[in-house]
Parts: C-alpha cells; structure tokens; sequence
RNA sequence: UGCCUCGUGGUGUAAUGGUAGCACCGCAGAUUCUGAUUCUGCUUGUUGGGGUUCGAGUCCCUGCGAGGCAACCA
C-alpha cells in the first residue's frame, strides 16, 4: 500500500497538502451488520484502513446500522472479529468506551435533530404518497418527475406530522419525509428522496427506542461529517449519490454542524472504486446468504465460501489476503479478478512459514520385502527454505503408505514415481526398487511389493546413480488416520451470475468439497487447531479450527501445490 | 431513449503530453531428495475513426462497447 500511488491516494494527497483534513485524514469502514464479511469486504478494509495507515490518520469502524429488519448482534460482533484477524485496528475517540467505533444508531438523536432543522428551514416536508403513487410521482430517468400533493406543507405542519411519525402514531409506509430538492432533476436521486421511513421493528442495538429511521443517503454523510471524517471512500454504484451527499453536507454546513480541527472546517468528500469481483465465486452477501440458509454450504465459515471467516477456516493468512487486496488495485474499471492470483498470494506466504509434514490421502500399501529389522528414523527438515525451522524425526519401517498416483503399473511416458522394475527415492529414507504388485478380486492394486537398496540410507546412492523420482511416504505402523477435506472452487462457471441471480445455484461445482481419509505422520496429531502446514508433494492444509483434535485430527486443504507434471502428455 | 462512470496483453494494474512497464496465468529450459521452491527465457496489449501537437494510451470531437442510477435497502 506504501508504494501504490492509485487515483485515491492522489486525491488524499492533494487534500493534505491543500490542509483541507485539518491535520489528520480521518477514514472509515462502514458495514451493515446484515451479514459476514467478504473478500469483497476485506478489499475496502485494506483501502480505509490503509488509506488512513499511509498518512498516519485514523479509520473509524462504523456500523451502519440504520435498517433494523435485517441487522444482528452476531453479525456485528463477527464483522469486528474478521476485521481484527485481517490485522487492522480502528481508532480515533469513538462513539462509546471503545476508540474508533461507532455506530450509526447512536446518532439517531442527531439525525432526528437534523431533520426537524431541514424542515422548519422548509428543506424537507411529510408525504403520505403510498410507494406506489411515489414511483409513479418520480418519474423515470428520461422524464421528469412531478411535485408531491405534500410538497409546499407549511413547516409547522410537517412538524406535527414528523413528531407524530416518530411518536408511532402512523403504520409503516402511511407517511415518510422527504428532501425538498428537484423533481425534474436528471439525477433521480435529487427528486426530493425520502430521509426517513416509519419502520416498526426493534433496533439490534437500541431496541424499541425508534419507530422511523433515517435512509443512507441522509444519514451516511451526517454519520461522515460529526465523525470529523475527511475522506469517505466507498464503491462505484454510489457514483450517482454523490451529488446529494454533497447537498447533505452543504445543510450541515449551513447548521454549523460541521466539526472542526486546526482551525478549519471539516468537510467530508466521498469518492468511488471498482469493488472486487473474483471469478468462479458469488459475492452478494444476499447470495451468500441463501447458501447458507439453503444448507448448500455448511455455514458462513464454510472453506468454500469467499467470507473472511470462510477463508480463514480454509486455512488462508490475513496477509495473503492483504497481499492479494494489494496486487489486484485500486481503480474505477470494473474488472474481475482471477482466483489464481489470491492462490498465489498464499502460496507464497505458506512457501516461506509452513512447516512439512508427509500425508498421504489415497493410501495404498507398499511393502519392502528385504527390509530387516526395527525402526529407522528419518530426518527431514521442518521448511527447505528456512533453516532456522529445523528438522523433525519419522519413523519408518517395513510396510508404508504412498499415494495411489504416484504408482502405475505400465507407466506412461515421462512418468518418473513408482513402477515395476523402476527405483524411486522415498522422500528422506531409501532409494526403493518396485517388484511388482498384488491386486485385488476387482483389479485394483491391493499392495505393492519391492526392495530397498542399503547403501541409500539417508536418499542417496551410494554409487552416485541418480534417481529421478522422489514420493512421499507414512510408516503404516506409526501413522495417524485423519479426515482431509479437499476443497476445491464453489462454482464451475467463471461468472456464476450469467444466467441473472436465480440461476447461479445450477452452477455448483457438485466436486467442490471432498472428504477423504488418509494416513498423516504421527507429530501432525499434535497439531494446534488453525495451525498450517505444506503436507509435501500435495499442498497446504490447515488444522480445521473446529473439528480438529489429536484424537480425530481434521485437515483442510487450503490450496495445492503447482503441479506441472501432465499426466498423459 | 435522460444522467453518471469506465474502456491498456488471457487476467489485474502502471505510464499524470516524451522508449507501453510490472505482476498473475500460460509456454519453454536450468537447478532440485517436494514434477514444489528458485533461476532464465518467451508469447500476447493501448475500442474504431478523425483532430490538436515536433510528439497522443494520455488532450479535443465522434462512433462502438461495458457498467451504474428509476427500494420508504445499503
């Protein structure tokens, strides 16, 4: 984020050195509690906190918590949790005992204070047009709209009205106030928008306290402008907002209510940027939310899912992601991300801090048939790639376990692992020539037969011969039986929305989740729950945070190593 | 057919009137006790047409294409 010089970098940059922050460039996140966080979500985070982190201000976390039917606690508190795990921590004085967050609803006062103000300066007035007669009042873009019956009420009665609104004397809907602007207005939004709703729903967070509640379009800018908040970044369709966040804040303005510090005014400005798309996945927390309603997934934190807690359980690192938030940009283009480059990100972090450990998740059986005698223990390094790592001890023996790929009876061409009559090194142990094989009544491998040469011990021969292949192995009398969940996108189609929103259900990849059952070396039993590691040869997989534990260890697979090996080429 | 925004390799993103660069993906090759990592090399691009300029991805006009806006959602 240091060196990324994007087009809203440039925009702060060109505040502050116009001395328009007052000496501190204030930012904020602002999500609904009505769902779990994204990847989508993280991107923002990463441009507000970041933003705010690259001139040394403050990013506040603010709950817009202004449409109660579809907010929760839950959602709230695991909003804060994922942004925390991200690795970002809100400041500034905040609305309550803890620095840097807010909540929207705690400005209700205000708001409400805010509204009588445009009305008695006959800036807003009472309608009781159904919604009905109100789409129809409005007009479409190509055509202007026509006044509201209500629109030239005297003040003082929509005073009454707007008390009695908040009184709960009406039914939802019966009445709401609205901006007195511009019916004809080629902006839409600018044709006198609603500010308030009456709505007859308990508040997550104030209970009972309301009956009407103010609309984004009033209340982000007010939340924005008595935060003292200078720079308010959000996503492109709020592009045709702009105009009336700006008229909100020129009514601030007017009020006196605009905060100050150093000596200038505070005027809050929002600009926008392209949100993140990812192919091969759905990032509508409405869409989000129907797979987990529907069961189609296992919960928010489903692996599969693209939910910061999804990709946490997954095992993905809060600075892969940042580091992905990082590579893809900031900009206005509209774009789709390819889900290779978040792949990327993590392996590379993994590469560098993942401990091996050997597993093998399509067991089959190879025995060594001059082997003599007890244990030899291996010694294998704990990362190649960091030696302060240091090394672990497996046991090895007689019988172990390889995967089922890595032998072919008649093998293809340029296929260098185990076959009959071939040597292949078994990773950190003994160079094994293979024999032969025994199958079962079905045709299946059963068990594979072979020798080892003894003059290897340690991997290499002792004549120098080189041998090509090296495999992966577990001791079958040592190894640990695990459940590995092997995860793979949630959806077959790049855009999973091609066929509209209701369609994208029969895009599903039906392969997406696979549990398997397999042998992992025995110190992989101790294993922390959340704890990551690149099982060799197969990929990085992650202690599941739930169901893992030394007596039923679960793993998931977090993503594959590059395999550039094509069989049958 | 109103208003707003956006068009740079397959993908994402730089170049802010002066050599179109970087990353991911992909493809080769080298190294390798992980077909991983690492290293080297390669393929592929400025939406069309005009104009301004010594010089245009960049500025202007115009066409084409994409997206957003008509919830008492955010």
């Amino acid at each position: 984020m240091d060196t990324a010089r994007h087009f809203l970098r440039q925009w702060i940059e060109k505040d502050v050195a116009a001395g328009t922050t007052g000496g501190k460039v204030v930012t904020r996140f602002p999500p609904e509690p009505n769902g779990y966080i994204h990847i989508g979500h993280a991107k923002a985070v990463c441009v507000d906190f970041g933003m705010a982190e690259a001139f040394g201000g403050e990013c506040h976390l603010r709950l817009d918590d202004t449409n109660p039917a579809k907010e929760s606690d839950e959602y709230a508190e695991n909003i804060k949790k994922d942004i925390r795990w991200l690795g970002f921590q809100w400041s500034g004085e905040g609305d309550g005992a803890e620095a840097g967050f807010y909540n929207a609803s705690n400005m209700f006062d205000k708001m409400y204070e805010i509204a009588e103000n445009l009305i008695r300066a006959g800036q807003a007035y009472c309608c009781n047009l159904t919604q009905e007669e109100w789409k129809e009042y409005r007009g479409v873009p190509e055509r202007p709209g026509r006044p509201s019956p209500s629109r030239d009420t005297p003040p003082e009665r929509n005073l009454e009205i707007f008390r009695a609104m908040r009184d709960g004397k009406y039914a939802d809907g019966e009445w709401c106030l609205r901006a007195k602007i511009d019916m004809a207005s080629p902006n839409i939004h600018f044709r006198d928008p609603v500010l308030y709703r009456i709505r007859h729903v308990a508040h997550y967070h104030l209970g009972e306290k309301w009956c009407i509640y103010p609309m984004y379009d009033f209340a982000h800018p007010i939340e924005d402008a008595l935060e003292g908040v200078t720079h308010s970044m959000c996503t492109l369709e709020f592009e045709v907002h702009r105009p009336l966040y700006d008229w909100v804040v020129d009514r601030l303005d007017e009020m006196g209510l605009l905060v100050e510090r150093g000596g200038v005014k505070i005027r809050p400005q929002q600009r926008e940027f392209a949100r993140l798309n990812i192919t091969h996945t759905v990032m509508s927390k409405r869409l989000l939310l129907q797979l987990v309603t529907e069961k189609r997934v296992a919960g928010w934190d489903d692996p599969r899912m693209p939910t910061v807690c999804g990709m946490r359980r997954r095992g993905y690192t809060p600075a892969a992601i940042r580091e992905f938030c990082e590579r893809v940009g900031v900009s206005k283009v509209e774009s789709e991300s390819d889900p290779a480059l978040l792949e990327w990100c993590v392996r590379e972090e993994l590469n560098r801090t993942a401990l091996r450990r050997m597993a093998v998740i399509d067991p089959v059986k190879v025995v060594i048939d001059n082997w003599d005698g007890p244990a030899h223990d291996v010694v294998l390094p704990n990362n190649p790639t960091d030696e302060a790592a240091g090394t672990r001890t497996i046991p090895f023996g007689r019988e172990i376990w390889i995967e089922r790929a890595d032998f072919m009876e008649t093998p293809e061409k340029k296929f260098f692992r185990m076959f009959p009559g071939g040597e292949v090194r078994l990773r950190g142990a003994c160079i094994f020539k293979c024999t032969g094989c025994v199958k079962d009544a079905d045709g299946r491998i059963a068990e594979i037969h072979g020798t080892w040469d003894k003059e290897s011990w340690g991997g290499n021969a002792s004549d120098g011969r080189k041998v090509k292949g090296t495999i992966h192995w577990v001791d079958c009398a040592t190894g640990v039986k695990a459940e590995v969940r092997l995860y793979e996108r949630l959806f077959t189609e790049k855009d999973p929305m091609k066929d509209g929103p209701e369609g994208f259900l029969k895009f599903m990849n039906p392969e997406s989740l696979k549990v398997v059952t397999g042998y992992v070396e025995p110190l992989l039993a101790s294993a922390a729950n959340g704890e990551r590691f690149q099982f060799e040869r197969l990929g990085y997989f992650v202690a599941d945070e739930k169901d893992h534990s030394p007596s039923a260890p679960v793993f998931n697979r977090t993503v594959s190593l590059k395999d550039s090996f094509k069989p049958g080429a």
